[in-house]
RNA sequence: GCCCCCGUCGUCUAGCGGCCUAGGACGACUGGUUUUCAGCCAGUAAAUCACCGGUUCGAAUCCGGUCGGGGGUACCA
């Protein structure tokens, strides 16, 4: 039976690199019907920040990462201690200034194959030091409180990220200790920033909820931090969830850390917005403008404008910045020779009793033609900008009336 | 410093001893479509497979070393 789970501390919102550990678990899970858990580790008191906590559960439920049991570690105080005790009553561990330490083996070796590579890690015993594992503020160590969890909650495999390497030893040395099975070790290569170093927010890693406030799509996210140390073979890259759970596999998942790029996700979200259902896209819209945004915009010309839209915008949000100069007031300051074109603009708009697109551009046409005028100036005398949605167009639907109070201006 | 992991285009990667004068994608660039901008289509440049040595008839693929990068070295996870 598969059983795996993340562990995430609440000590700040998470990552691309937590969160695609979490998606290579919740996969993993999924495709060998196991169970998938969430065990929130916050046994630093010191670091902890409130609010992180609510995030991890926010960014799981919006990318529907859905998981089957829960824990938190601060509940299980008690079954730390009694483990403690166990240890203490065994002479694997001891009182140290008011904390309590395991007492490593300093001969021999600890080793152990790791799933990432099929490679033996051997680390030498003498390297190994007494740690921690009951600080003296009473709260078990990561160290600690994770394998004793690990065990008690039958985690099959600890799919996890590489910078736990260096502390798995001790991680085996306590199970040794307590006469328990090992779990099979999954070490994931870190996911590094742009500056080659791992991804963190001093660094400017931006985390998962902001990517969603700027409007990607979670199938885009989930579909680019799939892809960022595995791959399903072949040259496929645009992969549903339901794929990747069909195709993942940890044999494919690469030895070595990838680097972050932006670039590649926001086109990938370009293509899930190019390739989402106008309604959906819509609806997706509206509440990004609603929720995030926290603005308010005529829903039936959103309706009307997205459409237009849909293959303008690699974001949510970029849908709210092209729409925006035609919905709102814009101060808008002209040359002399665009006035002049925006007068005559008036008078020949004005007199068009069909008010559609072809009638519109029709009218663009007779400037375009007769005289050095291209569609740039148009924009620039509607919008303040020299590009944008396809003007005729975007006038037809803004209607007559809007059209022409632009004008006066 | 010490320990551990890693090393194919700028980036994500395919590759598992001959199919590789290394394939795909992003990005960059060029051209086409066109009512701006996108999109779409076509194409170009871009990797002496980090380097050196070995094994082999044959190596990006196996072995060793070097260098480079990363991670760890906490009463943080």
């Amino acid at each position: 039976m598969v059983r795996v789970r993340i562990a995430p501390s609440p000590t700040g919102i998470p990552h691309i690199g937590n969160t695609r550990t979490a998606l290579y678990n919740f996969l993993f899970a999924k495709a060998n019907s196991g169970k998938f858990i969430l065990r929130i580790e916050d046994t630093d008191r010191v670091r902890l920040v409130p609010e992180s906590e609510k995030a991890i559960y926010e960014i799981l439920r919006w990318l529907g990462l859905n998981w089957d049991e829960e824990y938190k570690q601060s509940d299980r105080l008690e079954i730390y201690k009694k483990h403690l005790r166990e240890l203490v009553d065994k002479n694997f561990a001891y009182e140290d200034s008011g904390a309590f330490r395991f007492r490593m083996p300093k001969i021999g070796r600890t080793a152990w194959v790791d799933e990432i590579g099929k490679k033996e890690i051997i680390f030498d015993n003498s390297m190994q030091e007494d740690f921690v594992i009951i600080k003296s503020d009473g709260y078990p160590t990561y160290n600690f409180a994770n394998v004793i969890d690990d065990h008690l909650m039958q985690i099959s495999h600890a799919i996890r990220g590489e910078e736990f390497i260096s502390s798995t030893p001790k991680h085996i040395q306590l199970y040794n200790a307590f006469g328990w099975q090992l779990p099979t070790f999954v070490h994931l290569p870190v996911i590094l920033g742009p500056d080659k170093t791992k991804l963190s927010k001093r660094h400017g890693a931006k985390s998962v909820l902001d990517y969603r406030d700027e409007g990607y799509l979670k199938e885009a996210l989930l579909n680019f931090m799939v892809l960022l140390g595995w791959n399903p073979g072949g040259n496929r890259e645009i992969i549903s969830i339901e794929e990747m759970i069909k195709l993942f596999d940890l044999k494919d998942v690469n030895t070595a850390s990838p680097i972050f790029d932006v670039k590649k996700l926001e086109w990938m979200n370009g293509v899930y917005i190019r390739q989402a259902k106008p309604d959906e896209l819509i609806s997706n819209i509206k509440y990004q403008i609603l929720n995030i945004k926290k603005n308010y915009l005529d829903e039936s010309l959103i309706q009307k404008l997205v459409p237009l839209a849909q293959t303008r915008i690699t974001t949510l949000n970029d849908f709210y910045d092209l729409a925006f100069p035609f919905l709102e007031d814009q101060h808008i300051s002209l040359t002399k020779e665009e006035k002049e074109i925006a007068e005559r603009l008036y008078r020949e708009l004005s007199i068009l009793d069909k008010w559609s697109n072809e009638a519109i551009f029709s009218v663009f046409k007779k400037f375009m033609g007769s005289e050095k005028v291209k569609m740039s100036i148009f924009y620039k005398i509607f919008t303040g900008k020299t590009s944008g949605l396809p003007l005729p167009q975007t006038l037809e639907i803004l209607g007559k009336e809007k059209t022409l109070e632009r004008l006066k201006n």
